[in-house]
DNA sequence: CTCCTGTATTTTGTATACATTATACAACTC
DNA sequence: GAGTTGTATAATGTATACAAAATACAGGAG
């Protein structure tokens, strides 16, 4: 009996995680905006399921911080405030440098060159002008070292907290200006990370991070 | 009209909130053990309602980590390995870290005070030899401190890391020759934050979360 | 005895029905 | 006109019904 077909019986997903997926991908990319309703009926008639998957899918998205739902009157997309923000993004810096440290100490021979791929893959999309692609070959190359901490919740966390400043972040790679700046802080951090010199590459994490605060926060002004 | 009858129209629940508080209260206290199967009839049955809210508690429950659910299988009690533990005690330090320094920048006088009376109620708890009392009143005193930060995101996520542990911790407060060490440790982080001593408190929080370590992973051990 | 298979039962997944509350708006009062 | 009240409508909250899959287990084949 040939062991290779696999069965594709891990493909199934219950409605309630395709809705999910649905819904948080919107809310992402900005068809669903902060503080649009989300009214059970209109999603169920919109994506052709009943109210059930729906109601689990939004209260996982809740816990998400990507909904907020008041009884009785509904769930909403989460607006953020400018605090909101700023609280997510020191969070985000602090975390991300302990991602980095824990790296230096963890990363594998293997992992090191996915990472070398995804900073290539980065500067090479820059080329391209094509923002979604910029957006995530940057997401790629945090992955790989969220990957190399070997630490599964703080790449959970970490996408998490990623996944809520998302929204308000394409804005910031529009202004190509940056771009130069974000490759040499790749690099930097690439180049820590290989030489395991926690403290440089942390340092140019937690500054990368930072970067984006007033860019970010000025989008959410707008947004008011 | 008076305006102190604050009509108790706040204090209602969706009974998905009430359920959730429930089961993760049984989680907390152990009377659900990790791996126990969370069957949605049985658990219906016995809080007195339909399957509907406590499959919507289920979702939270998942995304709190303290539920697992296998597709068309069901839900349990979330099981910890001693590396999920590590991880979490890691990301916990650093973010506890975190939160000491926020405080030691922002608390307020009144904050002080509180947190003066939260290190002193924690104190006398010790003789009262109630464990359940001691561990309330150490989450008070950290609560004290989080609260302290002005960070909202960073409150909820730090309570959310300590529920995890939770389960795991109580052992830990039963072996009383550690209280001379905690009360030690409270004192000092307490006094980091009056004189604005960031790298001393924040050290002392370090290790007083690291040193859980040893006692709660040998608890998962148990488990096993 | 071991392994397989078929069936009954339990459990989850999804849809729908009913109850209750919120909302919008028109008619009314002052 | 401002505010209030009543009513229709629409939304959420909860329960239940039905479908489909997982599980347990008895019985049979080898």
């Amino acid at each position: 009996m040939t062991d290779r077909l696999q069965l594709n019986m891990n493909e199934y997903l219950p409605l309630r995680d395709v809705v999910f997926n649905t819904l948080r991908e919107a809310i992402l990319k900005g068809e669903l905006k902060p503080g649009e309703r989300l009214m059970e009926l209109q999603l169920a008639a919109k994506l052709g399921v009943s109210r059930t998957p729906i109601r689990e899918a939004i209260r996982m998205l809740e816990q998400e911080g990507l909904a907020v739902t008041v009884p009785r009157k509904g769930a909403e997309v989460a607006k953020m405030t400018e605090k909101d923000m700023e609280d997510v993004l020191v969070i985000r810096a602090t975390l991300d440098e302990l991602a980095v440290e824990l790296a230096c100490d963890a990363i594998t021979e293997e992992q090191l060159a996915q990472l070398q791929r995804a900073r290539k893959d980065f500067e090479n999309s820059i080329q391209s002008k094509d923002i979604k692609k910029i957006a995530q070959a940057d997401v790629d190359f945090h992955d790989a070292i969220y990957q190399a901490t070997g630490n599964t919740r703080l790449m959970t966390m970490l996408s998490n907290l990623r996944e809520q400043m998302y929204r308000y972040r394409v804005e910031y790679l529009k202004d190509d200006s940056k771009y130069p700046e974000l490759v040499r802080e790749h690099q930097a951090i690439m180049e820590g990370i290989r030489s395991r010199d926690k403290s440089l590459a942390a340092g140019v994490m937690k500054r990368h991070v930072l970067n984006q605060a007033a860019a970010v926060k000025s989008r959410i002004r707008e947004q008011e």
